[in-house]
DNA sequence: GCGACAG
DNA sequence: ATCTTGTCGC
């Protein structure tokens, strides 16, 4: 895998990315999932309005380019996650992954923001760079922190669970981003846009087993 | 050289 | 991520 290659791109959507709110009225606030099955993967995409209801969903198939490599996870899942949300309208997209909280500065949900020029945040379920002091607590969120600065924050949205790490994608402060995570819980670990793309994605990957 | 390492 | 059933804990 030619590294300097995929380092010089991150390089230029680190450079676009801009981690300050930027956004209207988030009556559409999206999620995207993609799921895999071998060479194969399925991309789903939700909308939904500040009540976390359903207003919109779509699917797409994509053939995997990449295999998963750490801090390179985007040209694995930009193809399916570009196919699902094509055409979509939505004021905010989540992601399952990082934001800022990457090595580069170019995680998952920061390169699509930056392709997509569109408001964006990264919802990780597991730390990739960054340091977080303490356990967060229910209600009680704690900075990932790298040289001094914040990058996101450490969530835990729900008891008995493990925190999620939430990070800006693109046009989005940490503090912007923390809140509208928050905003979109609904007694899960995970968002509800996140959530429910991650069910509709599997459900679009199964479809396709069924039909080969 | 050693450890860490999104999905 | 994916392969997989029941089971322990909040």
């Amino acid at each position: 895998m030619d590294t300097k290659r995929l380092e010089a791109v991150q390089a230029w959507v680190a450079e676009r990315a801009r981690i300050e709110d930027d956004y209207g009225p988030l009556d559409r606030i999206a999620g995207v999932d993609v799921a895999y099955s071998g060479d194969r993967c399925a991309g789903g995409a939700v909308v939904l309005d500040r009540a976390m209801r359903v207003l919109e969903e779509r699917t797409a198939i994509a053939r995997v380019r990449f295999p998963y490599v750490p801090t390179y996870l985007t040209f694995r899942e930009l193809g399916g996650v570009l196919r699902a949300v094509k055409g979509l309208d939505f004021d905010m997209l989540l992601l399952d992954g990082q934001g800022v909280a990457h090595p580069r500065r170019a995680g998952l949900a920061t390169h699509v923001g930056v392709v997509l020029d569109r408001p964006t945040v990264g919802v990780a379920k597991g730390l990739l760079w960054g340091r977080v002091e303490g356990e967060p607590e229910v209600g009680r969120p704690l900075p990932i922190t790298c040289r001094g600065q914040t990058l996101g924050y450490a969530v835990r949205t729900r008891k008995g669970t493990k925190p999620v790490f939430v990070s800006p994608g693109h046009r989005v402060s940490p503090e912007g981003a923390l809140e509208l995570v928050l905003s979109c819980l609904k007694g899960y670990r995970l968002p509800e846009p996140v959530r429910l793309a991650h069910i509709l994605a599997g459900r679009a990957r199964d479809e396709l087993l069924k039909n080969d």
